[in-house]
DNA sequence: TCATAATCATTCAAAGTCATTCAAAAACGC
DNA sequence: GCGTTTTTGAATGACTTTGAATGATTATGA
């Protein structure tokens, strides 16, 4: 069987269900190991499907398994160990201010036990520690945004001017020379206010948020005392946030 | 069968059940103890579940929240007509603020069609408009009372100073002639407030709530424009309103 | 309260899976 | 037919996952 038919075919079985192992493939297809990871890396190439360990899954859009195939990457391996390093810096019975990025909440999951005062404008963010007996959860108020389900505005601003913090968490859009970036133009306003009312301001992004710049300019790189981003960095990008001061850990 | 296999059965287990125990999932997966538990480690950092001793819990999600404290709310008929009638008075493009009572949630679900701007200090309320594109929702800040999902304590009194709106809607837990009363300490606080900065004030509260004196006074009979009942009522408790000027509705 | 049983985190060797390379086979153009 | 390009499948070594064993931790019941 030629290349196109078994991609044909790798196609309809993952119409019909969400994951096949590579044994499985082979002999459906009736073809090597070698040809079938091919067809399976091509096959990625076109969005078709996701690659995974011991087989493939298939990138249905939209769907609530999009998400889940989106976190069985390598990325969002990443940004677990990213999590894991940052949550490490935390110390106990402070306050930390925590903002509403997806790398933020993997943190907050790794502090759901510990014994914090936590400030957010994020409600996704506050429900995880819903449970934790031992954190204390200070909602920013203001207008809730709808589709990221956060305060903002000047409600929100005007109560962040008003608390001092520890800590601050923070995720970003985009890391350059000329500082922090965000996509939102909403979220930057109290995002500035987090990075004034805090002591200490650690960044967290992955590798692939350096270099780019988002629309929106946030703040300058010495802002922020730590950047937590995964060893895949390029050395000139090391190199930036060295010059600027900005301590920075690798995952 | 590998780990992606795994973890999505896991959590096609965790949709039918709440709670799955470690011998279960290995027998049902075929899998050792500790490939199970380095499944349930990884889901935990998902967010898709709760590890919990002797297995692992569905994470319920917002919208099951949502039903499940909708379910367990002994929703009688006349808590439905009571909000159906006072959803009825409430005038499009208004602010309008909601406290987190269960008869007010209870109208906020007729709200949602509706062209609002909503405040309230309750998560769960919050939820509730989340879909609703014509509804603006501010959220007060402050402290997060975790058992009732809302934000309570200094600041939060002060945004609700910072304030004002065309009508409250609010739930109550007793009412005598001395006034409005209400079980938990913590909540008078914002809703002094509430009272403070609306125009107009309708209280939501079925016969039952007549002649119960909560621990806390709230107000005074007069704050209220509007009581909203069921037709249960007892006279001397219709005379006891009418004689402090307060309108009746009854459902 | 203490002892017992169950569950959990950690470690490590074995098995499984993956990317890469390379020579053989197939397809293609002329 | 013959040389070139593309595809294929096996082999190698690097990497990841697995399951059993260990000791630590947490529930249970007397």
């Amino acid at each position: 069987m030629r290349a196109i038919g078994r991609q044909l075919k790798i196609r309809q079985l993952l119409d019909s269900q969400e994951f096949v192992d590579l044994d499985t493939l082979c002999r459906e297809l009736d073809a090597s190991e070698s040809s079938v990871r091919r067809d399976l890396i091509s096959l990625e190439g076109d969005g078709v499907l996701k690659r995974v360990y011991g087989g493939a899954m298939a990138a249905q859009s939209h769907d609530h398994q999009l998400d889940f195939a989106w976190q069985s990457t390598r990325m969002a391996e990443e940004k677990k160990r990213i999590a894991a390093l940052a949550a490490g810096l935390v110390e106990d019975d402070r306050t930390i201010i925590l903002d509403g990025g997806s790398t933020v909440a993997a943190v907050a999951r790794l502090l759901t036990g510990r014994s914090l005062h936590v400030i957010t404008n994020s409600l996704p963010l506050a429900e995880i520690f819903s449970e934790s007996r031992n954190i204390e959860v200070t909602i920013t108020g203001g207008y809730l945004y709808p589709r990221i389900r956060a305060t903002l505005g000047p409600l929100c601003e005007q109560m962040l001017g008003g608390v001092t913090a520890d800590l601050l968490i923070m995720g970003i859009g985009g890391i350059t020379s000329e500082g922090f970036s965000n996509t939102n133009t909403l979220v930057v306003g109290p995002e500035r206010k987090m990075i004034e009312v805090s002591r200490k301001v650690i960044v967290v992004a992955d590798h692939t948020k350096f270099g780019r710049r988002a629309v929106l300019h946030l703040a300058p790189l010495d802002v922020a005392d730590v950047v937590v981003s995964d060893t895949e960095l390029e050395q000139q990008h090391r190199e930036m946030l060295e010059s600027h001061n900005v301590e920075l850990l690798l995952a």
